[in-house]
DNA sequence: CTCATTATTGCAAAGATTTGCGGAAACCAA
DNA sequence: TTGGTTTCCGCAAATCTTTGCAATAATGAG
């Protein structure tokens, strides 16, 4: 089991109904380590519930990104996800030309954060922060 | 006149051709003072140049981000464009339940900016920066 | 000015994600 | 269990953006 039996305890409090189809998709992207696209968490949810629509993985990653359950990247023009690990909090710096991707401790964005909080009353989705860049590799292929 | 002359220069020097359709999107873009979607640009190109298709508009706002004579906010989920000022340099805030958009001047990005480049060789695309979150209006409505 | 070269465009289609709607199923109270 | 209420889902279509390709046109050389 992938630690997120709690998540599901915590959807069912919030008033949410745990379907087969919900359980499904929260099933695939616990069980990957690294970033999932939705496409696949469709293939793979279609493995057990055939019947499943695309729009059904759509409207689950978005729901278990606005409960914190899942966290979104963006990676070249698509939406990936992974499960929301609390002790291992991180962000993501994303290359527009290989799309690699870095994470980025939290420590790194905790300034910004607090500044436009107190300053704009702004409270930013640092949890789902991706930022896009050249990653150095690319910089070094760029210059010849 | 709207103070992009110099731009097209620039462009050309890089080697580009200066077609009536790119000549036509950067004034639309260059004449609004605001952020502006890429259907409107489209709407207003096509008055002047009725023949112009989508896919041209799309393809030089990319362009000319690319090239740095526009800055590309995301809005909801539409791609919004204004001209890039250097005298009036931001970065955007945008609510993602409202779609407030809020400035933010660079000053607050560039240590984090600095950081990315010296501790990772990451080179951020802050020019082209949104922050996701939610606006203070939109906490205070929340919370009833 | 004319021509050849090559970037750019229009068109059509693909790709990715979101949305409206009516029927299906989860949940809770009885 | 059953039934009623309300959420959720499949389906189809819409929306937004990108891409492949053959035809067109911008540019620079002669
Ligand atoms: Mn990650
Ligand atoms: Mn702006
Ligand atoms: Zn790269
Ligand atoms: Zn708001």
């Amino acid at each position: 089991m992938s630690g997120h039996g709690s998540a599901v305890d915590r959807l069912r409090t919030q008033g949410y109904r745990m379907t087969p189809q919900r359980l499904s998709v929260l099933d695939i992207v616990a069980g990957k380590s690294g970033h999932v696209g939705a496409d696949e968490v469709w293939n793979q949810v279609k493995i057990q519930h055939p019947y499943v629509d695309l729009a059904t993985v759509y409207r689950t990653l978005q729901l278990l990104k606005r409960e914190g359950v899942v966290t979104e990247v963006v990676i070249g023009n698509k939406l990936h996800f992974e499960l929301t690990d609390q002790q291992n909090r991180h962000h993501h710096m994303v290359c527009s030309h290989c799309d690699a991707v870095q994470t980025l401790s939290p420590a790194y964005l905790d300034e910004l954060n607090r500044r436009l909080q107190r300053e704009f009353g702004f409270a930013p989705d640092v949890e789902n922060f991706t930022i896009g860049g050249v990653c150095s590799k690319c910089q070094t292929a760029e210059s010849e």
